[in-house]
DNA sequence: CTGAAAGCGCTTACAG
DNA sequence: CTGAAAGCGCTTACAG
């Protein structure tokens, strides 16, 4: 690796025999400058292996051609697909995607953000770790650029005048529809299993199931609902909590699908047979969620699509910057899979 | 949103009666300015809310504070390990990731690659996408920015001049590991089972896996290598393919945990039973791989891992241009699960 | 300890 | 159709 002087268009505008204002036309494709001059520049460009600073040229246009992207879990799958479409929609925008990932962790999402504003983004895309609190993300965003959050509401009020767009889940009705649908399969003793009850998505899951129950005039027992981290590992571990009950459930709407398969392995060892014997949904209909043992019928929220979709709220944001605030709410359909059997005639 | 004029050092500096460049100087710590002076400007700057503009300062400078990353498949849960490993060890020096997702799409990747190199990052990581070539590669980043391709190694021979280091696994020792250990358990017909035969991971599994077949002195049969797209749907939809022979195999080493995964299901679509009636190997070690059913023998890739060491590697080779291209070639290990069952006797 | 000036690599009116 | 000059927001010798 040499370490060759960077070229510039200088260089290029000096070995033309032309000023660098032309070479910046040619670049720009303006049709103020002639063809043959074009071909000439161009031409040298090629020769020399000009690169653009796309850097300086931001400076001078006061622009900005970078959208940051903070993500609280790049390793579960529905954030992953949310991750590829948010930088396929920016890419085909011309815009470079900044990631930073939290892992969950308030303190690097903090430090992550504080870095990322430094590059004067065009806006922020922020699926935010569990418990982040809006004034925490004022203090170090400030209100330079555009912020989307997927997927979880912010903890706290914000401040007067701080405002954000919003892209989530339909939350409730999906648990709503989840947990009818376990009700018309004759289940009468049904969960709500995993997430923490403090989240926003796991409290309108909650409320969707409780709905669901009311409606059938099943009343709605505390103990039924079990908390768990939102990982499969850890509905794994906790699937014994089901059957501390006197009465135990034959169904359990779960918090996820990283949950509920993990749960599906908990039941199998336990003895009880997802699918057979126990009916089990999911939430998010991850790739995972088609091929695992049983199949899982799932919420499908098209990760990949959401993506694609806070991608192109946050620029429209970001060129109309004074219109009202959006809360996007995106439904959730019902896939059917081969995990929720009929209740057993006991 | 109101769109406030950007603060700027100026701002800071009239509002303190100060120049600049003594604000610079609070800003990057300097001993040279007295403790009341840097107290004063860091109020003002906390008042203002003030944001650094490091792209404005890194022009000055002619530094980069970014890594450009191109993942090939960011669904992979092993490339987004990958990817968060990455992230979190560039995070830690102080560099913003740049991030890109190719698909697998070889165009798709060149307009990325074109993208990012014009905002000048520190250095690349490319995780190819699969047949890259490495002129394409050249044209497009040129030899501006030092270059590490993970994973897989591009085709084609490189121009003389254009170097770069390469992070990736033993292959050929970890499916060599794999095969020796399913010979030990009594399994005589082994297949070798997905990915593309034209990858150069996929070529080199499959020379380890002949290596272990070749010193147990049983010949290698070239309908035993089956291949499939790498993925945990194609490799469920061919298992049939496995049985398509005279003496079928009772044992299969998979190109990788995907698809070890999809052909476990396909087994189960068979008839046969995984870890009872049927021994799979797996590659890569993804978090499903420990929760599969049954869990899944695999070699221990640790991609977390992989990612903070290319960061590493890249970051050492920005630091020193001129030193020797790396090829860092990680040994794996494997880590025995329950999809590997004695071979019954027949 | 602080200020005035030049410059990083671009773009953009403004002349011509 | 092309050039000279100013400026984006910083940093860095160089004076004082």
């Amino acid at each position: 690796m040499d370490k060759p002087r960077r070229i510039t268009l200088n260089d290029i505008a000096l070995a033309c025999g032309v000023s660098r204002a032309t070479v910046s036309l040619v670049l720009r494709r303006s049709p103020l400058v002639h063809a043959n001059m074009r071909r000439r520049v161009e031409a040298e460009m090629q020769r020399q292996g000009y690169v653009y600073n796309r850097a300086a040229a931001n400076l001078r246009q006061r622009v900005s051609t970078t959208v940051a992207l903070v993500i609280n879990d790049l390793s579960n799958p529905f954030f992953a697909e949310f991750a590829t479409g948010v930088d396929e929609a920016l890419g085909a925008k011309g815009y470079v995607t900044l990631l930073g990932s939290s892992n969950e962790s308030p303190a690097r999402q903090r430090q992550l953000l504080g870095s990322l504003i430094e590059h004067h983004p065009a806006g922020i895309i922020l699926s935010p770790a569990e418990n982040s609190d809006v004034t925490d993300v004022e203090m170090t965003i400030g209100r330079h650029a555009p912020l989307l959050v997927f997927n979880r509401e912010l903890t706290g009020t914000p401040d007067t005048g701080f405002e954000y767009d919003f892209l989530g889940l339909d939350n409730r009705a999906g648990a709503r529809v989840a947990t009818k649908r376990l009700l018309e399969l004759g289940h009468r003793r049904i969960a709500f299993y995993g997430g923490h009850a403090n989240s926003s998505s796991c409290r309108e899951r909650r409320l969707g199931y409780q709905d669901a129950l009311r409606a059938a005039s099943i009343q709605v027992d505390p103990s039924s609902m079990i908390e768990t981290a939102p990982t499969r590992l850890e509905a794994n571990v906790h699937a014994d909590a089901l059957f501390a009950v006197d009465a135990a459930p034959t169904a359990a709407v779960c918090y996820n699908d990283a949950v509920a398969l993990g749960l599906m392995l908990g039941l199998a060892r336990l003895g009880r047979q997802p699918g057979v014997d126990f009916a089990v949904t999911g939430f998010d209909n991850i790739p995972e969620a088609a091929v695992g043992v049983p199949p899982l019928t799932t919420l499908n929220a098209d990760p990949r699509a959401r993506g694609r979709q806070a991608a192109e709220l946050l620029l429209q944001r970001a060129a109309a910057p004074s219109s009202p605030r959006q809360s996007v709410i995106v439904p959730v359909q019902l896939t059917e899979r081969e995990s929720t059997p009929h209740a057993l005639s006991a």
